[in-house]
DNA sequence: GTCTATATAGGGATAGAC
DNA sequence: GTCTATCCCTATATAGAC
């Protein structure tokens, strides 16, 4: 039986905090504030904040008067956290990249038949983007208003994640059974699919669908285009149970 | 055999210009130029521009300045064509939803066999994004950072289309031997993939897959899962010569 | 109808006290 | 480490000449 989001989350550390423990660490000249604590805490404020207000009226709008507002820091005391405001969705894009590839990799790392594989790839990314939604959304959204350099990394880690469902597929269509079907095109549509996830989490959530009953179908759909005409693949039983 | 794009786009009146000309009859106060032929072709001009400037920085990141380099008009001409910044993204939305969904309606009120109204739905709905690229770009990545009323009306506008496959599927389900999936599910992940197609087009431009490609490979993934386990759809043939 | 010149506000960023 | 006060620029919008 495959992993259930409750499972899932407990066994994985990602969180707006994580994101801004590993601003802390690796960009020391950024952060002037030396008390990890301190610095920690404020971060994680000065992080959530931008997600919020940025994935509710576009980073462009957001003022820093707004952040300073919802972090209770001044003006003043936000750039002893950060060098400028562009600076900021750098920090937030990067830090948060490297959190989720790595989950992701792990993950895949211990699985090998190409049925599971896909199953897992598709779980773990709809997982990771249900625990961090304001995340994958900002970054979304604000991808084209980066700068060059930036946004080029953004485009790069999302045909990434596309290139490793494209070569899940084509693995199985050699050794797997799969059929033999437009590999690019799949695996583009399927990650269409899962950004759906995030992108209208408001409209998933009043249809009281859960992130499990997601997955559920879009592992279905895909393995069921991708199986041999005779056989159709069956749904996995799922337990609607919440013990972890 | 289905229509192919080429054929679409010749019966169709779709431009920015028809977009202009929609404002320019309907908001007769909000355009002070009065000569049809100026206003029209200095409103095609403003929309252009906005539409491409918007979609590579962001609206609110785009400056009148910018607008007014980009369109050859001083700041002062802008002002007899648009009443506001805002007003300018409101006229955009509206007029082309109300170009757009007329074109979509009368699609569809031609047919009746499910299956058929099936694929002209997808079929008219990606074709009218392709014509129509940067609109369907700037409306999705602009929603958000809408006024509350307008941006109620574009999410009921996205709900809408959403709706009309849900009840397509329905129909099939009750009278055109499709299975009995999750409607509400199969209906939004259509949506997203037919998204995807406007929302990444640069990428499916580089890989060379034609818009008449992309739809014949969303039909086959959505009516091959509706039919019955034992046969499959078969693709349609499809010509792939140019003429119309 | 279109231009130049300008009014006015709000934004990012910094200085220096505490 | 955090605050208040301030600098300076750019943005929207308008006035008034042509």
């Amino acid at each position: 039986m495959s992993e259930t989001f409750k499972a899932f989350r407990c066994g994985v550390q990602l969180s707006t905090q994580e994101l801004s423990y590993s601003i802390f660490r690796q960009d020391p000249e950024a952060v002037q504030v030396k008390k990890e604590a301190v610095a920690v805490r404020n971060l994680t404020r000065i992080v959530d904040a931008t997600l919020r207000l940025a994935n509710s009226k576009g980073f462009q709008a957001m003022s820093l008067r707004d952040l300073s507002a919802q972090t209770g820091l001044s003006m003043g005391a936000l750039y002893a956290y950060i060098r400028s405001k562009e600076d900021l969705v750098s920090l937030i894009q990067q830090h948060g990249r490297l959190l989720v590839g790595g989950i992701l990799r792990d993950r895949l790392a211990q699985v090998r038949d190409p049925t599971q594989r896909l199953r897992v790839a598709i779980r773990t990314h709809l997982f990771l983007s249900e625990m961090m939604q304001p995340w994958f959304y900002f970054v979304y959204m604000e991808a084209k208003n980066l700068p060059e350099r930036e946004r080029r990394q953004a485009v790069e880690a999302e045909l990434s994640t596309e290139h490793l469902f494209h070569d899940i597929i084509t693995a199985g269509q050699r050794d797997g059974g799969f059929r033999d079907i437009d590999a690019d095109l799949l695996a583009a549509c399927l990650k269409a699919v899962l950004q759906d996830w995030y992108l209208k989490r408001a409209k998933y959530h009043r249809r009281q669908v859960s992130v499990d009953a997601y997955a559920a179908f879009a592992e279905d759909i895909v393995l069921s285009y991708l199986a041999p005409s005779a056989s159709r693949t069956r749904p996995e039983n799922r337990t609607v149970a919440d013990q972890s």
